[in-house]
RNA sequence: UCCUCAGUAGCUCAAUGGUAGAGCAUUCGGCUGUUAACCGAAGGGUUGUAGGUUCGAGUCCUACCUGAGGAGCCA
């Protein structure tokens, strides 16, 4: 019989409401320190960390054995006593009492992410073990955070969720380079890079929707900023002009952002982010156009021109000195998609919107208000030399009641590397696809 | 796709063209309050692959492979 059997299992996050009563905990090794005849456990079960203390007087000769030989990353379910300790990290500690071993890590194949550091090679090889730690677990608690805020805002913001599909026939933009996949025979479809047309039809039945999913991008890109495999939301709203969207996004940056600031901040700390820099996050945003994000790039030095995109160094000395988000409005339509609506005073520049990040995070959302004239989006089609009657449907929308709409998509894994701080996002998603790497 | 850099013990890194080393991890021993614990010892290597230069190559040259950073493209 086990004597801890009658024993209530708790988290290592409940336990400091149970000081003074003997509980169970289930977990994993993290660390062990030991000496003759004391020895401290380090135990995670994935709410947190706690350390027991196992003493050799204390207990039987063959359950101190047992503990003393424990390997990195063992699981074990151990019971004892939760008690206040200044001493401990965390402020608690458990008197270790008895400990059941569920699988001891053998040592001839010790568990390899070792309490020192290592090269991102070998931490991207093991990434299903790399999750286990402190700050990989701070970072996806936090992206969890950011996706509850995300769908918790448009839910109680009058936004329908409806799913678009992931297999599409051929270019939803036609920018962008899309994975083919063998559908049945003959056919070819392609992986999503956006769902946003299929927004706008759904628009016209709910009003106000978004979809929310993962995105595809068959891009060689190879930066800090890219995934080929990434999730974005995407809502879009009927009767809706630029200025509709640009206050939607800004409220939706505000509000997550301050999500994670009300619930995530140890893991912030974990991650020993700057969190004066996210509380300076509220609205108003500065609104520039891209006339204006031109004359500021070439004050500042910058050799572009009117009607070339951004590049990265230019989004870089475009937010340098902001401290909240900076909305860019307004592109020359030649850098834009087919759909965004021309501005009816200046007609060479488009409503269009991209959000930038601050601290160098670039891009972290793009949209705008979409063309609702048939005419002038079969004009934009063919200027594209994109087949009108693969866009049909698409126009359609066009035919039965039109109304000015627009939306915009937000890359989730950028937003949770900029409010992390991260140097890469390929930290922020339990596996990420990249152009060299698919395992694990 | 292009440019740059890197590849040495399980991991992180040293090594003037001249006997391949250290810390961590692992094993053994010591230690009753440790905080990436500490102290002592042991085992652990076809220096990414294939050629070449040289009396001699981890080091120099060529090609390739793998990875990282950046550019372009994009969220």
């Amino acid at each position: 019989m086990n004597p801890s059997a009658g024993v209530p299992r708790i988290t290592i996050a409940e336990a400091e409401r149970y000081t003074g009563q003997s509980v169970r905990i289930a977990g994993w090794l993290y660390n062990l320190r030991k000496s003759g005849k004391i020895a401290f456990p380090l135990l995670r079960d994935g709410t947190g960390i706690i350390q027991c203390v196992a003493v050799k007087s204390a207990l039987p000769e063959e359950t101190f054995n047992a503990i003393r030989n424990l390997t990195q990353e063992s699981s074990i379910i151990v019971s004892g006593k939760i008690r206040a300790e200044q001493r401990a990290p965390g402020g608690f500690e458990m008197d270790l009492e008895d400990i059941e071993v569920v699988q001891r890590v053998p040592e001839e194949h010790p568990y390899p992410i070792t309490p020192k550091e290592h090269g991102i090679e070998f931490l991207m090889d093991h990434r299903h073990l790399w999750l286990r730690s402190r700050r990989q677990h701070a970072i996806l608690k936090v992206r969890h955070e950011v996706i509850k805020a995300i769908r918790n805002f448009f839910d109680s913001n009058g936004f329908t969720l409806v799913d678009t599909p992931i297999f599409t026939p051929a270019a939803c933009e036609g920018t962008t380079t899309l994975f083919e996949v063998d559908y049945f025979e003959d056919e070819k479809v392609y992986l999503t890079q956006s769902g946003q047309l299929y927004n706008e039809a759904a628009a016209m039945a709910l009003g106000k929707v978004y979809c929310f999913g993962p995105t595809f991008r068959a891009e060689k890109s190879k930066t800090r900023r890219h995934l080929t495999e990434f999730w974005m939301v995407e809502p879009e709203m009927a009767y809706a002009t630029l200025e509709d969207v640009k206050n939607l996004a800004e409220a939706l940056v505000v509000f997550v952002v301050g999500r994670v600031l009300e619930n995530r901040r140890q893991e912030l700390e974990v991650l020993e982010r700057d969190i004066a820099k996210l509380e300076r996050i509220q609205a108003p945003f500065p609104r520039i156009s891209y006339g204006q994000a031109i004359d500021i790039l070439k004050s500042k030095g910058s050799e572009i021109e009117w009607g070339a995109d951004f590049g990265n160094t230019d989004e870089t000395i475009l937010t340098e000195d902001q401290q909240r988000p900076l909305m860019v409005d307004r592109f020359p339509a030649g850098i834009k998609a087919f759909y965004f609506e021309p501005d009816s005073e200046h007609p060479e520049v488009v409503l269009g919107v991209d959000v930038l990040a601050p601290e160098g995070y670039g891009e972290i959302i793009g949209g705008g208000q979409r063309i609702h004239n048939l005419d002038l989006l079969v004009e934009r089609l063919k200027a594209h030399n994109l087949p009108p009657e693969a866009f049909d449907w698409y126009l359609d929308l066009r035919r039965y009641g039109t109304v000015p709409h627009g939306g915009f998509g937000m890359g989730v894994e950028r937003c949770v590397a900029w409010i992390c701080g991260l140097e890469h996002v390929r930290e922020t998603i339990g596996f990420p696809r990249m152009l060299y790497r698919t395992r694990p």
